[in-house]
DNA sequence: ACCGAATGAGACGTCAATGTCTCACACCCT
DNA sequence: AGGGTGTGAGACATTGACGTCTCATTCGGT
């Protein structure tokens, strides 16, 4: 009976998220394992974290490539981001959340082309004349993974349906809190 | 040399909301006292972790009253909000990111009490016809504090000058990112 | 210059989590 | 039925942080 590494890495996530104190028993118990078999899929603790960020790296970059960030107008590959993004949400909140943690010279360069693709959106956005040139695409970046986080987090706290997050977040980054367009 | 309580405060916010198991040995050290001094001052990892909510929903709403977020046009009161904030973003970051920790009841209910009042504040907007209407108060609030977590992180890391703060957060908050303002 | 208070440095004991190991059991395949 | 594999339960030593304590030093006010 193979264990699910993924199912087990996505309760991880979950739970370090929360608490990123979440001891390595109560992960296993979490994901219907004893402590014994997690340590044979995960060599310890550090290597749980490093397959957590690469794991969320990868299925990050896989939303990004299906979103097709070089196609059509910025706007619309940022919803398409978004949109891919949702299924990878916990994961994603926990990479926004604890990237302090990177250490790791490959994880960090990960991250980094992923992030360098995610800024180059939003310079692209606004070369096109579509986004604000006021907010440099580093912070828009960073407000980015902050709202996917905030997000995510609302969702597990139930102050907003899972339905409708990418709704949520792509309306807010796109157009902002104010109902009418006048200045 | 009295120890500067405050000061050591906030560089445990700045810390612990970059890596939730940092030592007591290094926030000592970040503050630039013995452990034995971080001791004195507060009984425990506890205590401290305690100290840091209370004086973090202390100076939100200290910075809530400030802004009067009663007075003139939601839109106004928000930006006077984030203005307000900016020195204790810090401290609200490590509360955004960790009020999951929050287990004791006081802790709880004074962060109820500054998250109505920030609800009610996104509500008014949207019943005075300022704010739109399909993002709900409960998500605009949630989203607030994500972007003020990210702005703080954003400094931190040298990505967003300290001073385009305010101006970051706000402008994205209310204007969205779109430059032109037809739908 | 002096004295009390506060701090820094470091030495403990304690404890929880970790990582490793063994052994028994359940499952699967032939 | 039988061998192989994967798992659960638990024992064990190790590690690192914690909390407490002592003592020398420094700082600050008078």
């Amino acid at each position: 009976m193979a264990v699910d590494r993924e199912q087990v890495l996505k309760e991880a996530a979950a739970l370090l998220t929360r608490r990123a104190t979440t001891s390595m028993d109560e992960i296993a118990r979490a994901a219907g394992i004893s402590r014994a078999t997690l340590h044979r899929h995960f060599a310890g603790r550090d290597a749980l974290i490093k397959a957590l960020e690469e794991q969320g790296i990868a299925q990050f970059g896989q939303a990004m490539d299906s979103a097709r960030l070089d196609e059509g107008d910025a706007a619309g590959a940022l919803r398409r981001l978004i949109t891919e993004t949702e299924p990878v949400a916990d994961m994603l909140a926990f990479l926004a959340t604890e990237n302090q943690l990177f250490e790791g010279d490959e994880v960090n360069a990960g991250w980094d082309r992923l992030d360098a693709r995610i800024t180059a959106l939003f310079r692209r956005g606004q070369e096109e004349g579509d986004f604000r040139i006021d907010l440099s695409p580093a912070w828009l970046a960073e407000a980015l993974y902050g709202l996917i986080g905030a997000g995510a987090w609302a969702v597990h706290e139930g102050r907003v349906a899972r339905n409708d997050l990418h709704h949520s977040i792509a309306e807010l980054l796109l157009g902002g809190i104010r109902r009418s367009m006048e200045k």
